[in-house]
DNA sequence: CTTGAAATTGATAGCGCTGTCATGTTAGCG
DNA sequence: CGCTAACATGACAGCGCTATCAATTTCAAG
């Protein structure tokens, strides 16, 4: 079963090579009816280009591969997965593939990282995803090669490549209305790794919004384990919170597993907030709330202007919301205090 | 800044392009000198093979592309993650590329879905996961194109393709083991859809393991939703179970959902143990008992023998163990009861 | 009808690499 | 020292496609 060429459906069509490249390419100054005819002789045959053969012989001119990459450093599943359905979903409409690639960000060789990365990959584009969105080399280097690139949620070099993003710091802000709207009055926040942009975005969204109350800090690294090290610390305060912002889902997790051990319970004796509404939202129990970020939907949008090589100047901005489920309520009448030394 | 050919490379050495290509490509009959010279020109000039040229030229013979594809059909984040890992892992090692491909098994259209993925796809071959393995047409599809296929975790046509798997069935022999030593003889089981070929293994080892041992059982289409379903059905049973194996974690976090609905106390009330030893098993409260699957080294093994063009007639078996944690306990003295109704 | 410009189509030359096959070169052996 | 076999190297075609540029057709205006 040989491979079906350009050439046989010329032939079929009667045409010549470069007809049939015209069509297939939609170039213009092309006859309706020679269109017609090379199209019928493609759908017969089950011609399909071939992308090697197109890449080559564009070489010179910068032709396209039909895949673009993303980049990932990160450790959360839920997180990476959205994106990655979301990058997929756009690659298929448009008939491109999809290349996984990742990089250690900390490590100090990142040049040789990226080099390997780089080396033989045919590719029209690169999405970046946080914390990658942050490292200049890995810009550097993309646009040395003239790929591409589209940021996701990035927050610093800020307009330096096209970017989709959502309010991070007005999300914030609502979660801190939000747990004002309760009553409450304690608050407390576990930040995400300073080097992760969107960490100090919420974190200044949020205390600013809480104006001048009380708020206790910790960082959880927007992992579980570091959740749940930090919740202690915020919990076992003499003045306990009685309201939790962790800035991502798993680490909120993390909150329920250090106030189960602790005695606490979520909500009554503490309110805790996520972000991202990932899988773990709904996997905990009680249903966390959370912010609902687009993260598909940003991937996906991400991946469009990639392959439809648009280039906005301004970022894409897109909507997010709370979401409302059983992690949240009033404080509790009950005289508050330090646990695991004088309460229950 | 021109591309660096293997023209370059061969001016640069005083030698044929052709020996420049069999240094590349580690032929035989090639001398110590000759490599030398062509292996020091490579490097001061920085050679890449051009991927694209190198499949075009070799398109009659099949040439390699230096890239596989990894199919999914999992709604399962922490295991399609952990593949991913393994996969990646093994094509970094040898200048690989990973594209990330997924269809849904269950519509009418998979035909239709793998020829759009397949279309000019130029992988040097394809990883199967569930339950992608138990689907003949895509097996059918790939090797009508003579793309090499490489299984993780199959069950169905036993030896058709190269795979990589645990023994389930001995597993979950061992899940019962370890609820027998510890004294328990009510027990439940969640299981998976039967369309996931590890599911029936699954069971089958659980309850043939049990003997002639009382067992209870539902299905959770190894999500979390359809995990709390289960538990539901399970615990309100007039014969509690006093053990349940969840055939995977995130079911078994459903389990803790709905005993804690029930206000039943895991171990204490019931003991749950899962099977994936996946991020889930140590996010929740308290940490779950479960198999660990070694799913990273599978896929990266399945890697490696779809880059090497290795295609072992036998299925390479790897390691599984049991990982105890918090939510397996003794059965509790206290008369059990069905649940909600009359007691607590 | 011409005529010239614009629109359409085709012939050809590579893109960078690898397989085939032909041409050296060396070693082995009588 | 000659002759063959084995090894080492090179010349060249062509993979499937696209850009250039030349050839052809079309069509409105004169």
């Amino acid at each position: 079963m040989r491979r079906v060429t350009i050439r046989d459906v010329a032939d079929r069509a009667g045409v010549s090579l470069k007809s049939v490249s015209r069509v297939v390419n939609h170039e213009a100054n092309v006859s309706a009816k020679l269109r017609a005819r090379v199209e019928a002789a493609i759908t017969s045959l089950g011609y399909v280009p071939d992308t090697a053969a197109r890449s080559l012989a564009g070489a010179r001119f910068g032709a396209r591969s039909f895949a673009i990459a993303c980049l990932f450093d990160n450790p959360s599943p839920n997180y990476t997965i959205k994106v990655q359905q979301g990058v997929y979903a756009a690659c298929r409409e448009h008939g491109y593939h999809l290349l996984i690639e990742s990089i250690d960000c900390q490590a100090e060789d990142v040049e040789a990282q990226m080099n390997a990365i780089l080396q033989n990959a045919r590719i029209d584009g690169m999405i970046l995803t946080p914390p990658t969105t942050e490292h200049e080399m890995v810009m550097n280097m993309l646009e040395a090669r003239g790929i591409p690139i589209v940021r996701i949620a990035p927050v610093s070099f800020a307009g330096r490549t096209p970017a989709v993003i959502i309010d991070d710091a007005a999300a914030a802000g609502e979660v801190a209305r939000h747990f004002r709207a309760l009553g409450h009055s304690h608050f407390g926040i576990i930040n995400g790794p300073i080097e992760h942009g969107a960490a100090g975005t919420r974190r200044t969204g949020f205390i600013e919004a809480l104006g001048r109350a009380d708020c206790a800090e910790a960082t959880g690294g927007f992992l579980f384990a570091g959740g749940i090290e930090a919740a202690y610390k915020l919990l076992r305060r003499d003045a306990r919170p009685t309201a939790i912002f962790a800035t991502n889902d798993d680490m909120a997790a993390g909150v329920y597993a250090a106030a189960n051990k602790l005695g606490l319970k979520v909500p009554q004796d503490v309110s805790v907030i996520g972000f991202d509404d990932s899988w773990t939202a709904t996997c905990v129990w009680p249903g966390l709330t959370t912010i609902y970020q687009p993260i598909t939907e940003m991937a996906h949008e991400a991946a469009r202007l990639l392959i439809m090589r648009e280039s906005p100047r301004e970022d894409v901005v897109m909507a997010y919301h709370l979401v409302e489920r059983a992690s949240t309520a009033p404080p509790a009448l009950a005289a508050r205090g330090p646990v695991g030394v004088r309460t229950l």
